[in-house]
RNA sequence: GUGGGCGUAGCUCAGUUGGCAGAGCUCCGGGUUGUGGCCUCGGCGGUCGCGGGUUCAAGUCCCGUCGCUCACCCCA
């Protein structure tokens, strides 16, 4: 048998569901914001990424999915989303005019990693990103939406953890400390060895308890800010604070990518294990001058799907929409049934018919999986005298003063509150239920 | 790329010193010849991940390989 690729998984159902009510609660919080979605190629040029991302990166290192195409062009399968979003922007003039571009879009991304918890080779991301506007309230906003959207699907224990990376400017500064720093301790990982030539910053980063205990009292990134940057990062946090939003300040978080300055922030959530980033974000105001266009500050956030489906309730999302499941028995009744089996779904009420001739118990099985409201029972006999047999399944509601009606079934069991309905009545009768 | 754990029915898993491949759930059918769930009876379902080796005999022991999984690393 083939099977699926390493660190590629199929999404089943009922799954599925779930998935759809995340997409469908992050599609509506980012309207409520303004934001309109933008659709891009799995595929670019290998270039966009190793500009963008940072060649001495980790992921344009290691972990791409990248081949020549038939014409010897290089190609890459995007590791993450938004330097395809923001070349789109350059490409079509979006950015344009004044004012802030919103636009979010989510969709697979590619990383050749060992798979694990929370991580895989093909994982879903939803990104967000707003453009032309440097100010810190948009910042400020930006984490206030992926607060909102992640509030909204009931994600339960998450933290919020925020650091400033300054500009390059900054940046420059804190490295030269960092590594001057860094030349006179010994007993680096060899992670950080290397990386104290080609990235102090990531020094940081380091999960090496023996480096964490080196970097005790390394420099930190916001004693190197310049005065613009300590007040952009101070006025994000005075808006967060206003909003109520609790935070935690990392002076020793950074990103992953070349292209963050200034704002930089991660939501992690209990539950994942090592894995436990659900969305991370920042500022990339020089992102865009990187890939040759003007400049033009911008902020976004990318939420890990895959991760956030782990932690978020297994029983949402699967909504008990109103169904009937059609009965019949009989070659004539069959052929009715199907023709109201249409009739109904052009009604917009779900339902579904055995197309095999089973037997009437195995139907009744069945339309109980199906997790129908009503079976219709249609036979031979009821076909004669034009009426169906209307019987409601699971919890049955009585209105004020009712009780049960009772019928009894030839077998002698009885069952609750079955109605014979005349069939040119049938579907509108259950379309008009269906809209109670 | 490195290390640990695990691969037996669709699913969850038993399988003794090497000796006829099992259970529960699911699925299908009967009991109820026209009424779901519960009960009861029966049935379908397996190249024991794959390849080699040892042996009269391998799910079991040995070697290799692939995959899954957790962690390192990295990140969403």
């Amino acid at each position: 048998m083939i099977k699926a690729i390493r660190g590629m998984r199929d999404l089943l159902p009922p799954e599925t569901s779930r998935w759809q009510w995340v997409e469908q609660v992050a599609r509506e919080v980012f309207g409520l914001y303004g934001y309109r979605e933008i659709r891009l190629p799995l595929l670019e040029r290998t270039e966009l990424f190793a500009r963008s991302i940072g060649a001495d990166t980790d992921i344009v290192g290691k972990e791409m999915y990248t081949f020549p195409d038939r014409k010897g062009d290089s190609l890459t399968l995007r590791p993450e989303a938004t330097a395809s979003v923001l070349r789109a922007v350059l490409e079509n003039g979006l950015d344009k005019g004044a004012g802030v571009k919103k636009l979010y879009t989510l969709g697979p991304m590619f990383r050749y990693e060992r798979p694990q918890k929370g991580r895989y080779r093909q994982f879903y991301q939803i990104n967000c990103e707003a453009f032309g506007v440097d100010a810190p309230e948009l910042d400020a906003e930006v984490i206030l939406l992926l607060l909102d959207i992640l509030t909204r699907l009931k994600l339960g224990e998450m933290r919020l953890l925020i650091n400033s990376l300054g500009c390059p400017d900054c940046q420059v500064k804190f490295k030269a400390a960092m590594g001057l720093f860094l030349i006179s301790r010994e007993g680096l990982c060899e992670d950080c060895q290397r990386r104290r030539d080609t990235n102090p910053l990531r020094v940081l980063d380091c999960k090496s308890v023996h480096c964490k205990e080196i970097l005790k009292d390394a420099p930190v990134i916001r004693d190197y800010l310049c005065p613009d940057c300590t007040a952009h990062f101070a006025r994000v946090l005075a808006w967060l604070k206003r909003f109520g939003v609790a935070y935690e300040e990392q002076p020793k978080l950074v990103r992953g990518l070349d292209y963050y300055t200034r704002t930089a922030f991660e939501v992690v959530a209990a539950g994942l294990g090592a894995q436990d980033a659900v969305a991370g974000g920042g500022r990339y105001n020089g992102l865009s001058q990187a890939l040759g266009g003007p400049l033009l500050p911008a902020i976004g956030f990318a939420i890990g799907e895959d991760r956030l489906l782990e932690v978020l309730p297994k029983d949402l999302g699967q909504e008990n929409q109103f169904k009937v499941f059609l009965a019949a028995l009989g070659e004539a009744a069959r052929d009715r049934a199907f023709h109201l089996l249409q009739e109904l779904r052009q009604r917009r009420v779900a339902a579904e018919m055995d197309l095999e001739g089973r037997s009437l118990k195995a139907q009744m099985t069945q339309a109980d999986r199906s997790g129908a409201t009503y079976a219709v029972i249609i036979g031979d006999r009821e076909l004669e005298q034009g009426e169906a047999l209307v019987r409601p399944m699971r919890a049955f509601s009585y209105k004020k003063g009712e009780g049960p009606k009772l019928t009894e079934l030839p077998s002698g069991r009885i069952v609750e509150n079955q109605e014979r309905v005349a069939l040119k009545d049938l579907t509108a009768l259950l379309a008009a239920r269906a809209r109670e």
